[in-house]
DNA sequence: AAAAAACCGGCGCAGGGCGCCGGCTTCCAG
DNA sequence: CTGGAAGCCGGCGCCCTGCGCCGGTTTTTT
């Protein structure tokens, strides 16, 4: 079956071999760097190998060296996404949250994570492929639980009580919530950008102030729900 | 040029013809019922004129006849949707804005807008469909200046005195805030969705309330900025 | 110096979905 | 009852764009 044997080609996701070579790496770099870089500048429904190749001086044969097929290029984007968002988060972590109020700890929060939302290329487009795109589907989720996880392991650390499900609930809503701020956040000029990151600052501890203390919730007696 | 012919014809989106006869207007409505099902059980990427043809028990040609191509029929979902945003926003301008305090105000706002969402089918890939296909984003475009103009207009009824870029900030970031936790809400159950629900009434609270009374914000001199 | 890795440009080609076509059926008016 | 307009139908042409392999050359590594 020649079908099934396409199939299994398009969705591989992981690069072709690890580059060994100093050059090699590098290489891989400016591919990415590139792709960003279009990203941003055409979008995602323009984005094509071609263009990528053209735009780095190199042929289109030469990024099937490195990446399998396109989707693996933004996978790999993501990748390095999810891996500047870990960074952030685990930082955030060396510190002594026990001895940090609320306030103190959303603002380092919010600090650490609108820098990397900032210094993102393409972002937009990005998050835009992980939602369109199946094959990234996971991305998103990896995303998620990410976050869910770190959240959750911080607000324990902060003197929170509420039960697991309790608290997965207020990480997804911290999470979403930022995450469409910080969009908001990074599309602004200088001080309105800071009035929507302070009134971000206070919505959540708003919500999180409210709840940090409840150790059983009314009407929340299952374990696992959405 | 056929090839400008062919973008002409692409770019269409209206419906062919107003449907006269009460058989036609009913097909009409069939169609986008039929997609909206259609985009719930197997998403946007999967979605192909030919599905809905036969989902509906019709040809792919009577599709033709309603709607010049696959877009439109996504941008008519589209302006169903904001049809319905419209009215809510309205019935709620109705009321007596003047003599509601904040809290009130919210409640029906949040109240009436989950409604909504709530009943959209095929609402998580209708948003995408608005991103991801440029033939679309004008309706997010208008999506969001509808919001804006009428938060802006009902936050001024209840006695904010901000200057306008300031109240459109705030309207964003109501608007932002608002879909996204939409969106979760709609997708958990019972109790948890009221307790998410009213955290989110809770944060806009805050930020409102924060800014209701200035008149002249610092360092918001300017008349119109992102 | 030989082997392995990296690089290059061209081109075959597959396939999936779009939307037109030509002819039929139904409906309404006169 | 009849004529014509609106509605309906299935098929399939076909496009066309972007994907990704190939065979050979150059560079790096050991």
């Amino acid at each position: 079956m020649s079908n099934a044997e396409q199939r299994k080609r398009k969705s591989q996701l992981t690069p072709r071999r690890e580059p060994v070579q100093a050059r090699a790496r590098e290489r891989a770099r400016q591919i990415l760097d590139t792709t960003g870089r279009l990203l941003e500048e055409v979008g995602l429904n323009d984005l094509t190998t071609i263009l990528i190749a053209k735009e780095l001086g190199v042929s289109v044969g030469s990024l099937y060296h490195y990446f399998p097929n396109k989707h693996a290029i933004l996978y790999a984007m993501g990748e390095q996404w999810l891996s500047s968002m870990t960074v952030a988060l685990e930082e955030l972590e060396q510190q002594d949250l026990e001895n940090l109020d609320l306030q103190q700890f959303l603002a380092e929060l919010l600090d650490r994570l609108v820098a990397v939302y900032r210094e993102q290329r393409g972002l937009l487009p990005l998050v835009q492929a992980m939602w369109g795109i199946p094959e990234l589907h996971e991305l998103d989720e990896r995303h998620d639980e990410l976050l869910i996880s770190h959240l959750s392991a911080m607000y324990k650390r902060l003197g929170f009580v509420c039960p697991p499900n309790e608290m997965n609930r207020l990480a997804r809503a911290t999470l979403e919530t930022c995450h469409a701020l910080f969009l908001v956040i990074v599309n602004q000029a200088g001080v309105r950008s800071d009035r929507t990151r302070e009134d971000l600052q206070q919505m959540l501890f708003t919500m999180l102030n409210a709840h940090r203390g409840e150790a059983r919730p009314a009407g929340l007696d299952d374990v696992e729900a959405p």
